[in-house]
DNA sequence: CCGCTCCATGGAAACGATTCCATCATGACG
DNA sequence: CGTCATGATGGAATCGTTTCCATGGAGCGG
């Protein structure tokens, strides 16, 4: 378990330790001291610590990775484009799990600012006041597939739904319409799909289908995918579930049982999909018969599914590749700028023409 | 960015930087002491930093994860054990993805071993001379899923089998029979799944229904499944495919063209498992009717699937789980014990009696 | 030949914690 | 009352690197 140190090498080059690390990270020297010195840390087999790198200069390499849940393969890509584009830079990458939670998020955080990691993709639970303080200390962040936001509020425009709708004493107070209410864009550096014109084309495509009471079930969380819809529909049925597969589920069939005249739903991730079509064939209700079914983020089960899901598509890998290298590449003080990745609507079985009613 | 350290901290609070150390880390202090360091700890917001104790304990806290590949629920669910079990101790992860390269692992070894991170929990890609080094430097390991041993090699009794089937060097020179050639576990720490009792049950069940012809689709690298495979069917067909979703298909698709008078197959984890079903499809073999299928490893959208996959389920997120907390709880010098969690045949649609021939 | 610049070089000071060890006070016991 | 044990305490060493700074030699122009 003995280490092999700098020290060490330096003895055995006859040079001092300040030349051996020069010539490790690319410093001047005389060409034969870099030589002998390369011979010598080769023979050895030296590894510099990351310890002792760390520590002078008071920061951990490599970058931290914050995913709602890796269970969820849109995280599993997105986390993979990360690991990727870390393992070419020879960096490492301290993930965690927030399960959606912006306490755990919180807990997280503190964990990173104690290794000190000051680079962080995340998927982000809390809202910008969670991420504030560590943005300002300094830390750069990169949010990958949402912004921080304010949780998306269930809602809709239907009465009959049977779901409370708590009072929103912001709105109350300010009287902006709703989808005023997700924050604008603060000037936070992110890797974004392209949500709304997705959804907007699924709206469309929908609606072309004769669809006209269509609901939208999605993440609390996803604060724009959400306004994105209620822009595109006009305020229409929203029902939201936390992060997980049972509330997934119970979100989807309270759905389908308190909104009989809903057409169409379009599901806000892989989860909540398949949790519509559990729901679904659960309650005896045919896709796309009775049910047209249009799922966020392109899975490859979804061509197994009876009967295949459309989906619009997201890049996912892509997404967390390109947050690694905005994360990576902003090494200067200035922030990196923004992405926003297309999406891309895939046609398959679970849509048909408005039938019922 | 400013930092509070714990020297400022031992200035407010008029004690030496020793004292502060020992209160905050549970050694001796009078009481009233301790109080007030501990008052001053915390309206400063003192948090001590990773770096300054890793530095002088010569080892990175928390623990490094290697895994195939994220984009696999299975190893989704295995890291969401791991970071779970890592959440409640407080303790960072690192986690590499390998892509089943033995290359690509050794360098995120090699990148561990630069961070002095101690403990380990990998999926192994690479054999158990890859892992020697590392385990022999004073890591803790702990494999979770498999051990290293020599990639399967691909193989069948069948001479019609179109595969070519390279010399087996070691086979040759001490003519053991083909089961043995798994390296007898060695005494490594590891969370498996009861692989050998899952297989049994699945092809005993298969047998049950009629078919003869079983043949195996697994993953070079998973040798403890192709072991119990041909144990179970006394050397039945074998084919192998990388961990990628395209090799997996294109092994399956190979698989069904050339070996027409197999009737089931059993796929060694759900990559392969949707690659059975997707080229099943395309080549229009009818399941269960034309070939029955049982996939390795149950994950939601098996349900989905038309039919419903019947499937040997293993608890993925437990074997992580378990790992996590072998690889923590082993401070003293001892290694681990290693742990066998049991897998379930879970019957759904898509076996059914052999008709054809 | 002097003085200047430029470069290679090594010693030593950080970085922020833990931990060894010496010191000091206090109380107990002979 | 002296001695010893005990326990709290702080100074200083330590971990392995990077980086600042001083030194010294070489090269060159005046």
């Amino acid at each position: 378990m003995e280490r092999v140190t700098i020290k060490e090498v330096a003895e055995a080059a006859g040079v001092g330790v300040a030349t051996v690390s020069r010539v490790l990270s690319g410093g001047s020297a005389s060409p034969e001291t870099r030589e002998r010195v390369l011979a010598v840390a080769a023979q050895l087999d030296y590894r510099p610590s990351a310890l002792g790198r760390n520590l002078r200069q008071r920061r951990t390499g490599g970058m931290g990775l914050l995913v709602p849940d890796l269970t969820d393969t849109f995280y599993g890509r997105l986390a993979e484009g990360v690991l990727s584009c870390a393992r070419t830079a020879g960096e490492p990458v301290m993930v965690g799990s927030t399960g959606g939670d912006p306490e755990q998020e919180a807990e997280l955080i503190g964990m990173l600012l104690e290794q000190s990691v000051d680079r962080v993709i995340a998927v982000p639970a809390g809202g910008p006041d969670a991420w504030a303080p560590a943005i300002r200390s300094g830390m750069t962040v990169v949010f990958a597939d949402r912004l921080p936001g304010e949780p998306a509020s269930e809602d809709s425009e239907d009465s009959e739904s049977g779901y409370d709708e708590p009072l929103d004493e912001l709105e109350a107070l300010d009287g902006l319409p709703r989808r005023a209410r997700t924050p604008a864009a603060p000037d936070l550096p992110a890797v974004l799909a392209d949500d709304r014109a997705g959804i907007r084309t699924a709206v469309r495509y929908l609606r072309g289908l004769g669809h006209r009471e269509i609901a939208f079930l999605g993440n609390t969380g996803h604060a724009s995918r959400v306004a994105a819809f209620r822009e595109a529909t006009d305020d229409g049925l929203v029902v939201l579930a936390e992060v997980s597969r049972d509330a997934a589920y119970a979100a989807a069939s309270g759905l389908f049982q308190s909104n009989p005249d809903v057409t169409a739903v379009l599901a806000g991730g892989n989860v909540l999909g398949e949790a519509a079509v559990l729901a679904a064939r659960e309650l005896d209700l045919r896709i796309p018969r009775d049910l047209s079914l249009i799922m966020f983020d392109d899975v490859p089960w979804a061509e197994l599914c009876a009967p295949p899901l459309t989906v619009i598509s997201q890049p996912a890998r892509d997404l967390g590749y390109r947050a690694a290298e905005l994360v990576l590449r902003a090494d200067g003080r200035r922030r990196p700028r923004s992405v926003l990745l297309p999406t891309e609507l895939i046609i398959r079985g679970s849509c048909g023409p408005r039938l019922k009613k």
